[in-house]
DNA sequence: GTAATCTATGAAACGCGTTTCAGGTCAAGA
DNA sequence: TCTTGACCTGAAACGCGTTTCATAGATTAC
């Protein structure tokens, strides 16, 4: 593959002239310009984007941790980024992680050896204060609902959704209300449950361990709780899921087994997702894809921009399962 | 950022001893080997993974274009090549298209400027000649069901897994037979067109425009059909979905008419993804995170490998739709 | 008419590892 | 004792654009 420098030889320039052509620099005389031009043409010459991101120190890369790709909330981030991401000429670099946290310093990794210009968590295992370590190697941007000061930081506040969904519910003449999350541990759960134990608290209602279901997220795994809804001795009146895919799942199970929603029980989840507007599942929206957008966003704004905490509005939809 | 040449310097040995310690190389003696790290050690090195890149001519970056990351069947596709590609120590760069050939483009070009090793096609609307260009540059892998010799491909037998899927909806008693795609210009669907046309010919049955519909990708789109459906003179038995999301919200569209499923509309849809299962519906399985692993394992073979074609299996899965 | 700008252009340094090549040491084998 | 090969090391070249600095002719300004 040609170079820079046989093209200059070619042209009968220097390489500092070709490359001012290359990048539409001034000063360049026309015939020169149009010299070089031919040149590269004829050679059917391609800059090495690899040699500019080294003499550059950017890449135009950013990297995207995300536990897995086909859970609809993370591909919809995706979507948001990548969309985003196009509008300021940046390529994503996915680093699927399965919550490993080994993964997710792999994706550190890249960042300190200059590989992506900044790294957007759609979501962590990793401690905020392992992440602090890697401070000054590029921009990382955390979606998630966190009270740090450290990274900004885009997401709801899953707090006061939580408590929106719960209310909801209560005013729907519930008070037995189960709820599933993704990932106990998880920053945004964490909310969640604070949110729940707080509302239960206040309408004197016992938090039952065993009407928290943890690991909750996709179609399947909402199927499978109306086996341990079935065990239980206590039973509740409605659910609270983490996403429209548990709830659909749970809403199949409990048809499955004669149980009729939203009368035996209702569901509420998060996200609205397509499926949840087929299935007339009531939901609270969170505009997943503009978190995305606003990640990067914040990211391109960088070093510039202060820590800030970007909190989007949430909707609840109100449909026919409640 | 502290580089080679200070590590050498402070470590008292070349920047090719430092090298050598990087990368594990023999012929190092113990002490020095022992002062490099100390050297690296007390600066905090990290190496430029960008100056690695450009030095060895290669990324480990690999190159996936996609038109929408939130349809399932890509996502499983990516979550596939991702598994296998971790395997390969491979990182990958995600565009997104939505079938736009000037993004398709994009991707060709980062593979011609050497920021990817490789490039894998999981959809295409670029013609192959246009790829073919790009020959050269980096090995191109393509999932679909192809007939070209140019390119490795990797996938299902689209046009007998259709015929599969009509014998079935045939042999349950079927002949008035609508099927959706996905874009009726994609290669794949091109093969399923082929196998419909031909049953239909076989069994005497006219092929009817109007029970082709294209575009259907989503849950949102299967619920739309319905409306089609019921504008249709002549109505169809059967639905022979482009994936299971299709056929899911055909499902919820015809209950919500008061139609019953399979009796008055029987639908068999392809994928077996989760949602198939808990809602009971005939589907043709495909191994699609199998067939992004063998497009990584292809393209990893690379220029050794001959430009084969990869045939995987399907499997048709009785449920209660048909 | 002379100083101050602007326009053009190239040499060379730079970013940062990797790799080749040549040279040297030392121990085992002949 | 001489060869041979394994072991060790560094200088320099390489991969390839970008950018700085210096130079110089061409204008414009006062």
């Amino acid at each position: 593959m040609a170079n820079i420098r046989e093209i200059a030889k070619l042209a009968g320039v220097s390489v500092a002239t070709v490359s001012r052509v290359l990048n539409n620099h001034p000063y360049v005389r026309e015939e020169k310009r149009h010299a070089v031009q031919q040149a590269m043409d004829s050679l059917d010459y391609r800059r090495n984007l690899t040699a500019i991101h080294l003499s550059k120190g950017t890449t135009n890369l950013i990297g995207v941790v995300l536990p897995s790709i086909d859970i609809p909330y993370f591909s919809n981030i995706i979507e948001g980024i990548a969309e985003e991401g196009l509008q300021h000429n940046l390529q994503l670099v996915l680093v699927q992680t399965n919550y490993e946290i080994s993964k997710e310093l792999d994706a550190l990794e890249l960042l300190r050896g200059n590989l992506i210009d900044g790294l957007i968590f759609t979501s962590r295992a990793v401690s905020l204060d392992i992440i602090k370590q890697y401070n000054g190697n590029g921009p990382v941007v955390l979606c998630e609902d966190s009270d740090q000061l450290e990274f900004p930081s885009i997401s709801i506040p899953h707090e006061q959704a939580f408590q929106r969904g719960l209310d909801y519910l209560i005013s729907k003449g519930h008070s037995r209300i189960a709820y599933t999350l993704g990932r106990k541990t998880g920053a945004n759960s964490q909310k969640r449950t604070t949110a729940y134990q707080a509302i239960m608290k206040k309408i004197n209602e016992p938090i039952r361990d065993d009407w928290v279901f943890d690991k909750c997220l996709t179609i399947t795994d909402g199927r499978q709780i109306i086996h341990k809804y079935n065990r239980l001795k206590e039973k509740p009146t409605a659910f609270l899921a983490t996403n429209d895919q548990v709830a659909a799942g749970l809403i199949f199970g409990a048809q499955n087994d004669g149980l009729t929603v939203p009368y035996d029980i209702a569901v509420l989840s998060f996200d609205n997702q397509p499926i949840s507007e087929v299935m007339n599942i009531s939901t609270i929206d969170i505009p997943i894809k503009e978190i995305g957008r606003k990640a990067v966003q914040t990211l391109v704004e960088g070093k510039s921009a202060k820590k800030q905490k970007i909190s989007l509005p949430f909707q609840l939809i109100e449909r026919k399962t409640v």
